[in-house]
Formats: C-alpha cells, sequence, structure tokens
DNA sequence: AAAAAACTTTTCATTTTGGAAAAATATGTT
DNA sequence: AACATATTTTTCCAAAATGAAAAGTTTTTT
C-alpha cells in the first residue's frame, strides 16, 4: 500500500514536486525505476521532486504516458479545470424507472431524466438461458458494475470461465470484453448495472 | 501560417502551436489580446504557435487559466490518456468487500483489488440520525448514485429538501453539493452507493 | 498609392531546464 | 563495525525557453 510519511490527499497537493512524488511511491518506485520508465533521467526526476526544477512541454507528456496517467494529474486540477456540475438530483422510486428493452434483456433504466451524467444506471431482469444456449456475447466501450439484488445469474465472459453469483455478489469488469448475463435457475433473477465510459465526451 | 479555412477538429491536433492557433482563433484573439488575457508576451506566444517552442510547466498553467481550459486541452489527449482497459474482472462475494470507515459511516468497498476504475461502489450501512441531528452535509467531486438494499434512509441535501427512500428506491446526484444519508429509522440502512469521478488517478 | 496602424515574427541577452557523471546518503550483508 | 550495494542529490555544461525590443508583415485609413 502507500508507505508515505506525508500523505496529503491527492488533490490537494500543489507543486509537481508534490504530485510526482507521489505518484512514485503510490506505485512503490525508485527513481531509478521510475526513470526507466518514463524515459527521464534520475537526475531530472530528482530536481522535479524537490521543486528545485520542472518539466517542460514534452517531458511532462513523456512523464504521463510512462506512468500511464493524465495528464491534469500533474497539474492543480482544482484551478484549472472546469466547474463540475453541481445541485442535481434525480429520484427514481421503486419500479418508476423508464422500461426498455436491451438485447433480450428486460431494463428498467433508473434516473433517466437526467442527462449528461457519467454512470448509467439500470435494473436488468435476466431470462434463463433458452433452448439454444448462450448466445452471442457482447463488449462496448467502458466500464460497468453488477449487483445480484435478487435470484442468480451466470456471468458468461469472453476472457473467464462463466461464474455463478448469488443476491448480494457483485462484479466489476471492463465491458469491452465480450459478456452476458443469464440467469441460473427457471425463474429470471435481477441485477443493478451500472455502466460508465459509455458516452463520456469531453465537457 | 495558420490555415483556418481548414480547421481540424480540435481533438485530431498533434502539436502545442495548433493547439493554441486553434484556441485563440475560437476566441478571436490577437495575439496581443491574448497575451493581455493570459499574461504571456506576445513573442512567446508566437514562438509556440510557430512550433518554435514550447511552454514550460508555470506557462501551460498561465495559459490554461487565462483561456479558461483544461490542462488537457494543451495535450494530445487521445495519445496521453488511459487507453480503454479490457478483460478485467473483479468478483466481491456478498460480505467479502474490504470494510472500512468513511465519516459516520461504516462502508464495504466493493471491487476494491481493481485500481484505475471510473466508479467505485460500495455498501454503506447508515446509522439513524443521532441525538444531536444530522451535522454537517458533504460534498465532494463527481456524481454517485445510491439504491436502498434495505432499511429506509433519509436523504439530506444541501440544494433540496430531505426525501425519504425505500428499499428499492434511488437517487442519482451531484457529489458536490452537500448531502448526507442517515437512516429514518431506528434500525441501520444498507445502500448500495457507486460514485465516480473522484479523482481518477490517484485514490 | 502612401502613410498609419495593427499584427506577427525575429533577434538576442538572460534565465531556466536537461542530463551524464560524480558526490553524498541510505540500506542492506557479512 | 566495516563493506558492498542501492538510492538520491549535486555539479556542471549543453540545450531550450523567456521576454523586451527591433524588424517584418498585413490591414486599414487617408
Amino acid at each position: 500500500m502507500i508507505n508515505n510519511k506525508n500523505p496529503k490527499p491527492a488533490n490537494e497537493m500543489s507543486s509537481l514536486g508534490e504530485r510526482i512524488a507521489f505518484l512514485r511511491k503510490e506505485r512503490g518506485l525508485t527513481l531509478k525505476e521510475m526513470s526507466d520508465l518514463v524515459g527521464l533521467p534520475v537526475s531530472t526526476l530528482s530536481k522535479v521532486q524537490n521543486n528545485q526544477a520542472t518539466l517542460n512541454y514534452h517531458n511532462l507528456m513523456k512523464l504521463a504516458l510512462g506512468l500511464n496517467v493524465n495528464i491534469s494529474a500533474l497539474f492543480d486540477e482544482k484551478q484549472y479545470e472546469h466547474q463540475p456540475k453541481a445541485g442535481r438530483r434525480v429520484i427514481t422510486l421503486k419500479g418508476q424507472g423508464l422500461i426498455n428493452e436491451v438485447d433480450r434483456y428486460q431494463v428498467e433504466v433508473l434516473a433517466s431524466d437526467l442527462l449528461n451524467k457519467n454512470m448509467h444506471p439500470g435494473i436488468l431482469t435476466v431470462q434463463p438461458a433458452d433452448a439454444e444456449g448462450i448466445g452471442s456475447l457482447t463488449g462496448h466501450a467502458g466500464e460497468e458494475f453488477v449487483y445480484v439484488l435478487d435470484g442468480i445469474i451466470i456471468v458468461h465472459s469472453e476472457d473467464y470461465r462463466p461464474i455463478t453469483l448469488h443476491k448480494g455478489d457483485s462484479v466489476y469488469l471492463d465491458s469491452m470484453s465480450g459478456h452476458k448475463y443469464v440467469s441460473a435457475t427457471n425463474q429470471a433473477a435481477q441485477i443493478l448495472v451500472i455502466c460508465s465510459g459509455v458516452n463520456s465526451e469531453t465537457s
């Protein structure tokens, strides 16, 4: 885990040096290892981390690329980012969501009135596998989180052996790899699915 | 020389020069006006826009601040952003999440093994309001979705009258405006909370 | 068409950053 | 403790960016 003595929340770091030090320690890297990873000499990284220098445009990119972080992680986001939306709220009472058919699922879309959100929750009614079998697995952009509300489901995946989930179990997966949910019993099951990154456009 | 007859889509710009030129033209600014706006000399802006120089850390910030754009607008986001991960999957069986205390809530963090995800699911055990009352409402970056798993809760909000939610109800809200969940009965309630946009990089 | 004004690029002395190598610390090992 | 090794900081010069001012452009006015 994180072993730094000075555990300032990541969003309160003011200098590039602090940010780099945090990213480095978070990953348990030495300067040398970080150097190999991002392609900048140890001496430069040392100076940056001690606020004796900053980085120029190209090296900021190298760093972000090497550490696999967004560029903005190297800057004070609070100050330079657009104001996040605030104050919106949508209630969806039980059973009052927008009913839809998606693929072979029946889905009750929650918070459907709210546009421009970065998560998309819905309750899926999952049927047993039909006679022909599972059918094709579908993939799409983003990530999804599934929580079993009722019944027992089988999660089929392109990359994993099928797994059975019971009420209260959950799974988090990259939506890109094909997947499909079926009921493990002859009853329909209900699952809560939240997708993200589906339509994520830059604000 | 800028060719504004053939405007490249903003997301296909490769160099800082092109980006700056675009942002400038988009706003109908001259170099002098841009200079006054962001606090960098005309000569520097000219060189940058012609790819004869880039900007250092501090001047990148000045520019983003002055133009009121996100820092990442000055970089090639596609290249340096996380490429969509694929194939990851984490199962969390009922009751097997990572137990944590956050504020006055007890939370079971789901899928905690998976780093770098854009949603953060957890099951909160929500207590009744204590004698002193509600206490302060807390806001943070991002959005959150709440689904009531068990019990009855009251959602307190900075911007709305408190609302009571029963099992199966849900709410989607911008986390920025202060909010707090308490149980409406003298029993603890359980809610599933999924946060997004909290701090995508470090957490 | 010339003059004036507005705008952009170039020049150049100065400051800042880059990076290889040496020096200084820190962390193990016998 | 003494030694070996790993890690970080400092040194020093090359390379790049900064910014005021001068030199070019382009556009507008007369």
